[in-house]
RNA sequence: GGGCUGGUAGUUCAGCUGGUAUGAACGCUUGACUUGCACUCAAGAGGUCGGGGGUUCAAAUCCCCCCCAGUCCA
């Protein structure tokens, strides 16, 4: 969607007042304003050209600012400016179901502050928001800065309500020009705005882009459109969101070659020798920094174009712009890589293979492949973790508090990821040697991306491996965008439930909210409620209810309606949609028509029940932190009658020691008898008291959130019923644990008397087994022990006699049990086995005769009531002569209703008709005799 | 949430167009020869072919369900 808005929403006062001119760049056609009269180009670094960096080695500020300094600055100036100071939200956004990581400062305030949802926390305010950005990962280095994967964006956010207006586009800029040119002592006429349109998440509007010496450094956005469709739908809340680039303000104010050395500072040095760069010289980085404006990987997918592009322009040879910079870029991303790790990590996201914890894996894969191609001790990588501990432990101490966990979690996934590559290297091996063998030198594109695809082979590891085995591997320029093919097939969208669930929700417009009285009176289990509508003709919707419509993991309530004197229709489910609950009715039931008033009676065991295994919940996952770390966060739950689970994130599988002392502590929980308190705050306050633990459930919509703080033990949002107090629980049993997926474990728990039948139906499961075994419960174990030996024993025990039957009535013993002819020099060898028909038995006996004399062909057969076999076994010497085993059993097996095949040398088949076997073994005979006849 | 790959001896794997697991290598045990850099040679032990169901005369092999593990993408 390409789209302007017209000039005079650029036109500010502000431009007019300052004396700045409104030009368009020759070079990318963008509108800017300056106060610049002889500027001719926009002079942003970018790949057009219109300018390069200017601030390299010449400081745009009065003064070189650090990072925190820089945030200080900023926070302040806006502080002193009418501005409310809020804390960083988590870089994990829990609060949001659409999307894994805070990339900017406004997710903090999406959806519900920019919809009128929710207040915002002040207005306006301002933050400085670390944002993670891993869609910038192959710019991370290569761009000296401009990129990161993990940055702050300075917001100062002003939301502007019909009603009530704080400031719009004018003052922004204001805002903007002073903190530049005052707070930071940038020349005035240094500081170019570019128009723009700015469109993100649904959202859209007018922009302008700050250029300062030709580096962005911030955003000045003014969002008032919905985008729907193509269209853009001005919506009521105007929002200025403002991102300030905080790391790249504090680069131009040092000057230095690149933006890693403004954040990172001696740091880096430790960096380098730790990565074996011995000399890096900032003249030639100077040089090459200056130009760094135009490389963008994304936007000029080929690389080699770039660095060309840029030895042109330095007048430095390409071979040593190559060789000079790779293992500098290369130290700057892992240093990078390593911060945005630990601020995830921090916050409890566990590498797996899903969600934020698959983006934290390939993080941590590509930090660990940065690390091997610098030819650095992978232990160095913790050195670096914990340099980035120290650097930013002080301003976010959740970080320094989960120091050790961080380094846990990491080495876990080294080890994940070795085991990985020692696999694949193994694979590759296979696949060259096999090629080899064929006669094929290279390796397929197909292999290639199946290696990667299913294998996680980055094709640089299995061209390394393949070639070390002599087998050229050529990776294709376009490798990732042909394992995006592999993937383009078959993503049917099934929505046929929504279509229901979009009937419903016309149904009940215009219908009051159903009053929830589940809420204030989690006990009540009967009352008088009026009917308001009956929809579909199988819901009923009431003015108030008890019923619990499903949600939160929690089923719904059953029970029935009783009116018009004796008449019962029964809830059979209960679903909420949008703040109307809805009860189905029964099929068979009649339903109460509108208007009557009706008693509500509820299946009050079903309720208790789910009501225990809801607060047991919350003491799981309270016991599951305190017993395995901080990094546990619930991702799953469903209560249930006869079990309940729970699938929190953690980073290895749960030892049975951890399980029984998860079960101990949410017992001792139980026991405690802590009070549950329920109860409703705004949103802001909820967050304030008790921090984004809350949203252990995922996001919770609304503007008020029902907080449930559960003793001194737990504390989270949720909507669900909930007890009195823990004691009413009674008794919690874990049943069982599984892996979910890499990094999520799932408990499953019974509560209650549910409990108890769960491990009376374990002990019954026991004794019986007990019985069985004829073995005392407390001996169960070294008896089963033992009776497994005996059997495996008895086993190998069967094989060798078979053995050695197989031998003796090979020998001489064989003349008394079978038939011996000579067809035309080679022994034929019959044999009935009667009831015998384990064709193993038939094999020993077949291969030690053979064994003895390989003119030899044999025909063995046996037959019990329902089936027959036969199997002919032939010597080599026999083949040779023309005993073909497979085309005789072939032949014959159909005979007694079967079939079979095999080799020359072997051949087995069976049939269902015992009493046809005689026939059938005559045909064999009779085709052996045929076969070996000249 | 979607896709792909795998589960066979203690380990790494072969076998998978159904028809003997005479499986291979390493490791292990015993013996011989040597004692030096993966010693060599001989003999031997070691398998519910992840689990369950189905198709078939016959399933490690084909089909379905489940479990376990790996991996890519959003």
């Amino acid at each position: 969607m390409s789209k302007r808005f017209p000039a005079e929403d650029y036109a500010l006062p502000f431009f007019k007042q300052e004396g700045f001119i409104r030009k368009q760049c020759p070079k990318c056609g963008e509108y800017f304003w300056t106060q610049n009269a002889q500027m001719e180009t926009c002079g942003e670094a970018g790949s057009d050209e219109c300018g390069c960096y200017t601030f390299i080695g010449e400081p745009a500020a009065k003064k070189p600012f650090s990072l925190p300094e820089m945030r200080e600055a900023f926070l302040s100036f806006f502080e002193k400016n009418g501005h409310t100071r809020v804390k960083p939200y988590p870089v994990v956004a829990r609060w949001r179901s659409d999307i894994y990581l805070t990339h900017a400062s406004i997710i903090d305030f999406q959806p519900y502050v920019t919809e009128g949802i929710a207040p915002p926390p002040a207005n306006p305010l301002v933050i400085s928001q670390p944002s993670i950005r891993l869609t910038d990962i192959p710019n991370t280095g290569p761009t000296f800065g401009r990129h990161l994967t993990i940055f702050e964006m300075g917001g100062a956010h002003a939301f502007n309500y019909p009603d009530k207006e704080v400031y719009w586009k004018d003052q922004t800029v204001r805002y903007h020009h002073e903190f530049a040119t005052e707070a930071l002592g940038i020349p005035s006429e240094e500081v170019v705005y570019k128009e723009d349109v700015w469109i993100g998440g649904g959202n859209a509007g007018p922009d302008v882009e700050c250029i300062v010496r030709g580096l962005e450094v911030g955003t000045l956005v003014f969002m008032q459109y919905k985008v729907v469709g193509e269209e853009f739908v001005k919506l009521p809340i105007r929002t200025v969101d403002t991102g300030y680039g905080i790391d790249r303000f504090a680069w131009i104010s040092q000057g230095t070659p690149s933006l890693f050395q403004a954040i990172y500072g001696d740091m880096l040095d430790k960096v380098y020798s730790m990565a074996g760069i011995s000399k890096v010289d900032n003249q030639f980085l100077t040089r090459v920094g200056k130009y760094s404006g135009l490389v963008n990987v994304d936007k000029t997918a080929n690389r080699m174009v770039l660095r060309k592009r840029v030895s042109q322009l330095t007048g430095i040879d390409l071979t040593t712009l190559e060789k000079e910079l790779i293992p500098i870029e290369n130290a700057w991303a892992l240093t990078d890589h390593t911060k945005t790790l630990c601020f995830m990590l921090s916050e409890g996201v566990v590498p797996s293979n899903i969600q934020e914890g698959y983006l934290a894996r390939l993080l941590f894969r590509r930090a660990y492949r940065l690390a091997r191609g610098l030819n650095m001790d992978i232990d160095r990588l913790y050195d670096i973790v914990d340099l980035q501990v120290d650097k930013w432990g002080r301003d976010f101490p959740q970080i320094k508090a989960m120091h050790g966990e961080i380094v846990e979690m990491l080495k876990m996934e080294q080890e994940k990821f070795e085991d990985t590559l020692k696999r694949g290297e193994g694979m590759v091996k296979r696949i060259a040697a096999d090629l080899k063998a064929k006669g094929i030198s290279q390796i397929s594109n197909e292999t290639l991306s199946e290696l990667y695809d299913s294998h996680g082979l980055p094709p640089e590891i299995v061209k390394q491996a393949a070639e070390a085995e002599g087998v050229a591997v050529e990776v294709p320029e376009n490798f990732y965008s042909l394992v995006a093919n592999r993937h383009m097939q078959a993503n049917k969208p099934t929505e046929e439930d929504t279509v229901a669930e979009h009937s419903l929700e016309v149904a009940v417009q215009g219908l009051p909210p159903t009053e929830l009285v589940y809420y204030p009176e989690p006990y009540t289990r009967e009352w008088n409620a009026k009917v308001l509508k009956i929809v579909n003709s199988e819901y009923a919707v009431l003015d108030r209810t008890c019923f619990y419509p499903e949600g939160g993991g929690q089923p719904a309530d059953h029970g029935y309606f009783a009116y018009g004197g004796g008449v019962q229709a029964e809830v059979v489910d209960v679903q909420k949609v949008g703040r109307v609950v809805l009860h189905k009715i029964k099929t068979e039931n009649a339903l109460p028509s509108e208007g009557t008033t009706v008693k509500g009676i509820l299946d009050w065991e079903r309720r208790h029940a789910l009501m225990k295994a809801h607060t047991g919940t919350h003491l799981v996952n309270g016991a599951a932190r305190r017993v395995l770390g901080e990094h546990v966060w619930q991702s799953g739950t469903q209560k249930g009658l006869e079990s309940t689970r729970l699938d929190i994130s953690h980073y290895r599988r749960l030892t049975p020691e951890e399980v029984n002392r998860i079960e101990v502590l949410a017992n001792e929980a139980i026991l405690a008898n802590m009070p549950v308190e329920t109860t409703w705050f705004p949103r802001n306050e909820a967050e304030a008291r008790y921090g984004f633990r809350l949203y252990q459930g995922g996001a919770v919509p609304g503007k008020e959130i029902r907080v449930v703080k559960t003793g001194n033990w737990d504390v989270e949002a949720c909507a669900g019923t909930h007890l009195k107090s823990t004691g009413e629980i009674g008794y919690l049993k874990i049943l069982s644990t599984e892996r979910v997926q890499d990094g999520v474990e799932r408990l499953v728990y019974a509560v209650g008397i549910a409990a108890v039948k769960a491990v009376q139906r374990q002990e019954t499961l026991l004794r019986k087994v007990a019985e069985t075994l004829n073995a005392p419960l407390e001996k169960l174990d070294k008896t089963a022990e033992r009776t497994v030996k005996e059997l495996k024993e008895a086993n190998s025990e069967k094989k060798k006699l078979l053995k050695e039957l197989a031998a003796k009535e090979s020998g001489a013993l064989a003349e008394t049990v079978a038939e011996t002819e000579d067809v035309n020099g080679v022994k034929l060898v019959k044999r009935d086995f009667g009831e015998e028909t384990d064709v193993n038995r038939m094999v020993q006996t077949a291969s030690e005769i053979i064994k003895r004399n390989e003119a030899t062909a044999t025909v063995f057969y046996g037959a019990d009531q329902k089936t027959a076999r036969i199997m002919v076994m032939a010597g080599a010497e026999a083949v040779a002569k023309g005993v073909n085993a497979g085309a005789i059993v072939k032949l014959a097996a159909p005979i007694f209703g079967g079939g079979g095949g095999g080799r020359a040398n072997f051949a087995q088949g069976g049939g269902t008709k015992p009493d046809k076997l005689a026939e059938a073994v005559k045909a064999a005979e009779d085709a052996i005799k045929k076969q070996l006849t000249p």
